[in-house]
DNA sequence: TTAAAAACAGACCGTTCGGTCTTTAAACAG
DNA sequence: CTGTTTAAAGACCGAACGGTCTGTTTTTAA
């Protein structure tokens, strides 16, 4: 059976994840996240020896929450285009309903760790990296099974996918407003369906 | 003549917008700004009550510096899809050579901003609409002369073509690599060029 | 040239920061 | 139930934070 310390670490570092994501690692103090978990001092630092290995902690979790999200969202989609379009619609409601309060973690701690913290942005670029295999994939099957257009530069499509889907999450955001989402899936999704070898 | 607090004050707010571009606000002290600057405390807040109202002013010259580049890119350039493929390549080595030092401040200001300080995030919403407006512009003049489809949405190609140039630019910063930039480029002209109502 | 004004330096302030440590309370294994 | 281990509280620390204020130097206009 799992320890209770183990399931109060567990509750910080969602509590955290969630903190770090909407204010950003250097707009989140250990008082905020006292706050927010209703922990002191000493029952934080009893789990991390510090606020970076928190905040590392945090975004492994972000990232497992998101990965899931993907997993789930081409479950039961057979086409390579469905499952694309499925992945990217993610964020249709990023305002109302995200994946993960704060928008997409990947975007916030890239823009927030590149010029500033080392270790942080390794880990962005690692789930990055991960991310990209997983469009990638996808993209690969359907070129191999005739749905795609056989010429596709699997690599270049897939950043280009999620180049456009995080710039229109990080749009929606400033205005706080899920139709600039929503108009930007929509090409975006057009531009899915032009992958395809025949259109229907 | 320019009297030489002015010249200093702009001084300041040229080195603080570099370094607010990096570091973003919250990652950014006053003791950072006094080292890039070479001015001590009273030298910097003889110019600005406080950190906000520099922050503020920063950001102001950074779109500036953004404004006079796009207009820059659409110079000589005569049809809209031209225009539009300028106008996105200016990040197109963002890491080696950026408009400005640390990538593009919409974006940067963007994700910090959105949900720590409403002010900042005002500002980068009037800079992104001013910025939509404009690629608004070159879409509704390249309708009207018949160069591009009559049936496009301005302002959805916009919001579409501004949220993946930014993504791809997030995407490169974090690898500290253009390449991704340049293969989200590729892939944008191409949607650009698909813009037109006849093919050459 | 000189007096007023502006620019800047640098000491200083209260507060908050991340982090430590000792003490107390709760959980767990025998 | 009990002894031991673990979890959490909360006082405490030095450093860094944003910001103020006074004194000194440099510009600037008369």
């Amino acid at each position: 059976m799992l320890k209770k310390g183990d399931k109060t670490r567990e509750f910080i570092i969602m509590k955290a994840a969630e903190l770090f994501n909407q204010q950003g690692y250097f707009g989140s103090s250990i008082s905020d996240i006292m706050q927010v978990t209703g922990l002191r001092k000493g029952g934080i630092y009893n789990h991390f020896k510090n606020k970076d290995e928190l905040a590392l902690a945090a975004f492994d979790y972000a990232v497992q929450v998101l990965s899931n999200r993907y997993a789930e969202a081409i479950k039961g989609k057979t086409s390579a285009v469905d499952q694309l379009i499925s992945v990217v619609s993610i964020y249709e409601d990023v305002i109302e309903n995200p994946p993960l309060t704060g928008g997409c973690p990947l975007l916030n701690t890239a823009i927030e760790s590149d010029d500033t913290h080392p270790a942080l942005r390794e880990k962005a670029q690692e789930a990055m990296s991960q991310f990209l295999r997983f469009i990638q994939l996808i993209i690969k099957k359907g070129m191999r099974n005739g749905e795609l257009k056989a010429d596709l530069h699997p690599e270049s499509v897939a950043i280009f996918i999620i180049s456009a889907m995080e710039g229109a999450v990080m749009t929606s955001k400033l205005y706080h407003d899920s139709a600039f989402m929503k108009q930007a899936l929509y090409h975006l999704s057009g531009y899915i369906k032009c992958l395809r070898l025949k259109v229907d």
